[in-house]
DNA sequence: TCATTAGTTCTACTCTGCGCAATTCATTTC
DNA sequence: GAAATGAATTGCGCAGAGTAGAACTAATGA
């Protein structure tokens, strides 16, 4: 089978990859910049990509990305049939643990954060939902690794406690722990974590958390199909 | 000019645009009688997409929504500098007159509720972030349509008293009052809206939620350069 | 005023993307 | 366990869509 691709909408979808955190705006030049295509044609593309709400254009002739996106975004949030019940249980896991849970799903061969209920706790791990991580790294990093990429180291480790840890890898002050979220089947869904200051979530505190972080995940699972 | 567009780029994104709250995951023949393209096209399309994690196939080979989509729609989000402050505006709303509040913005020639904080009331209106409405009715409806399709009657309304109203236009028994969001610079944003039932939300009471919302959609607007 | 940079439009050539048929794969039915 | 039904993938040749590149125009500002 020769591997099928359509040219021109990669290209299309790559404009809209260089919108970043740091440039939620961009000139015409910028975008041929950073996806390497012709002035011409990134007129064109976007073009399209405009007219069905991709992108639109502010005054003075930037690009931003368009409300179609969101829309969408929204509703492949909420095709997650376990959308309605991983808020809730991420609010219980805060307040059981004190620190903030997360649900991380795989996106291409990085980690993206689907859910997020912060800490009540003025110090604590903030994140916003929507960012993307790496998955070499951080607990919720290692399960999903597990998974998608068939990472063994991690694959053990879920095997022996039926969760990752990681304690400063990402960021040298953070510690985590996470579980997978499969269902009967055993399809994958993603992880759920709880994560927080280290000196905070010292060894004690992290058995705890694993203990809720595991059955969380498992009674998430439970409840698809 | 010519009136520029790449097709494939439209095709690709009318297969996004057929997913809906109601369909959250369709089959390749589905797709293509949703289109009208063919299924070998289609298929061929979804590959570009799946590979950029716009769409993605579960086990059963049906496809959905990708995680991509939320993580730009999360961007698109944060991209209105005025996100920061418009949660907090909208839950100060529903604190002073105890109904929902939402902020709607243009999607084509629709309108997207991009933010909405519910009334705690049990009885209330009730509408997920996301949905998408029609310009032609409701409170904010005319907001937009006298923004963006130039709806006179509208604007004549704004100039008069800095809001529009419905009641019971959209949803019988759902009143509501709509304010636009507007820059120093005179661009427009969207509109803010406070609605509830009909009946608790009488002429008195809209009265009084009409001050709070159009002074809440102009601090919004100052709130922005 | 001229220089510079950003964006748009034009055109000719190439190779992509398309329609459609044929094939494979998966289910269901008898 | 064949046969039949339906869904998805693959192959292929042609048309014309999409691209590169240049030329042109508009905006900026020294």
């Amino acid at each position: 089978m020769k591997e099928y691709r359509v040219e021109s909408v990669e290209k299309a979808l790559s404009i809209l990859e260089a919108f970043s955190k740091e440039q939620k705006s961009l000139t015409l030049t910028e975008i041929a910049a950073e996806t390497g295509l012709y002035k011409s044609n990134v007129s064109r593309l976007a073009a399209s990509l405009e007219r069905y709400g991709y992108l639109k254009r502010d005054p003075n002739r930037r690009f931003r990305l368009g409300p179609a996106l969101w829309r969408l975004g929204a509703l492949y949030r909420r095709s997650f049939e376990l959308g309605e019940s991983v808020r809730p249980a991420l609010r219980q896991l805060v307040r059981d643990t004190g620190e903030t849970a997360s649900f991380y799903v795989p996106d291409q061969d990085e980690r993206l954060c689907l859910y997020r209920e912060n800490s009540p706790d003025p110090v604590r791990h903030h994140l916003e939902e929507g960012a993307r991580l790496t998955m070499q790294s951080g607990a919720a990093g290692h399960v999903l690794a597990a998974f998608v990429l068939g990472d063994s180291a991690a694959k053990a480790r879920l095997e022996k406690d039926g969760s990752c840890i990681s304690q400063g890898e990402r960021n040298p002050h953070i510690a985590a722990v996470a579980a997978p979220v499969i269902d009967a089947t055993g399809q994958f869904y993603g992880a759920v974590s709880v994560s927080g200051p280290q000196d905070r979530l010292d060894t004690y505190a992290l058995a705890r958390a694993q203990a809720a972080v595991v059955s969380t995940a498992q009674s998430l699972g439970q409840s698809l199909s």
